[in-house]
DNA sequence: TAGTAATAGACCGACCGTCGGTCTATTATC
DNA sequence: GATAATAGACCGACGGTCGGTCTATTACTA
């Protein structure tokens, strides 16, 4: 057996890397810890080397992806020209940029997230990325109630709420997305888009902004979303 | 060996029973199937042949469940004495009476529910419960959207919104539990009731509703179910 | 400083215990 | 006699363990 002895690290992101592929693939629970070290080339001992136990590795990988969300979250804090309500809306429109740039990537995402088999894959990836997001969108509610450009007394309680309303949309994308896969893509990305216009209204309607001031969608991303 | 023959629905609900003990107890996945029918005192060929398997067991729990908890909401939908605005308050009178009335079991069910190795109980309970949920809440906004009492374009859309807020709500209530448990009473119900303000403040902004007219908690609430 | 001994830790894969589920045989019921 | 109900031995798969090997680095010696 030929011996390819790498740093630890590099080994631990390549397990991640598997883990991602197949969880994503396959499910968690369908996943096996023999199908992630045959396709990482590696021993179960090996494995056990660098994870206590594949709930670790999910855990890892959850963190990465959390850490990777954050990176690309981080520069619209610093960015002086935006008031609150212009940070939100940046927030949203980087977020739609990348569904519709990344849609296949995306898409299974999605659909791995929200697979009712995949409940443990999701909540692990959830409260990673609500240990992340919560403190960021506390900070922009903070900082608009701060300048008056939103109403969010309470920054943290409400950014819980916005973050809840994003999750529940989630979902809704996930059904849209078994429906358009199904075939019927016109009528998923109709109720999709009306879906979208409800949250961004709830959205608007908690920070008291006047209607039309934030754009979660725009005419036509559901379907450019969808049919990607 | 002793053997009792009982109509086949009075096993299934005596397994049903067994299942909500020992999954709320130990969670789902740390439960066997032996747990369940040594509990139950049944074979496992008997086991088999009321469920198909462990997975059917915990939806016909999370069934039970749903449809016991809309039989407690649906007297609120007949009563013509009240409007949106009182169906809202009235449900969350009732929600609000019965966390402090069985608070004992209700703790339980939020320990058991929330705690992080229980991911797939959880989200099968959910699922059933938001199924039986969504449409009674959207009724309610559908009705008080036409008769003026509160605003809900899309009643569908802006349930859901409030379903998923007060599942974060939820959540925070376990947190706050947990909390409590650890010896921290007094700033455990200080959080709860602060989130609790919030929740209601942003039902109130969904809603378009005037602040202080959905009451979702009382003065002394947390303490009093915390505490109990 | 070259050569060697010692140590750390990366890595291997056979093996184990547990668990969900199956199968066949037996017993109750109508 | 047919069918529903029950028993429990058994199976295969899976997560995880364990004794041990191999390699690269460090410590020691002459």
């Amino acid at each position: 057996m030929t011996r390819i002895v790498k740093s630890p690290d590099i080994r631990t992101n390549e397990l991640i890397d598997c883990a991602q592929r197949l969880f994503f693939e396959h499910g968690y629970e369908n996943t096996t810890v023999n199908d992630v070290i045959r396709e990482a080339g590696l021993s179960k001992g090996a494995f056990y080397h660098y994870f206590a136990s594949k709930e670790a590795l999910l855990e890892a990988l959850a963190a990465r992806m959390a850490r990777q969300s954050l990176d690309e979250m981080r520069p619209l804090l610093e960015d002086p020209s935006l008031d609150g309500v212009g940070r939100l809306n940046a927030l949203f429109a980087n977020s739609r940029r990348m569904k519709v740039d990344m849609a296949p990537q995306l898409k299974n995402t999605y659909n791995a997230l929200f697979k009712p088999e995949n409940t443990v894959l999701y909540h692990r990836i959830d409260e990673a990325l609500t240990e992340v997001t919560l403190p960021f969108m506390t900070e922009i509610l903070r900082r608009g109630q701060e300048e008056g450009s939103l109403d969010a007394p309470d920054p943290e309680a409400m950014a819980l709420m916005l973050l809840n309303l994003r999750l529940g949309v989630a979902k809704v994308m996930y059904r849209a997305l078994q429906q358009a896969e199904a075939g019927d893509v016109e009528s998923a990305a109709a109720m999709l888009d009306s879906w979208m216009q409800s949250y961004g209204l709830a959205v608007e309607r908690v920070l008291k902004l006047p209607e039309g001031s934030i754009q979660v969608t725009e005419p036509g991303f559901a379907r450019a979303f969808l049919a990607a």
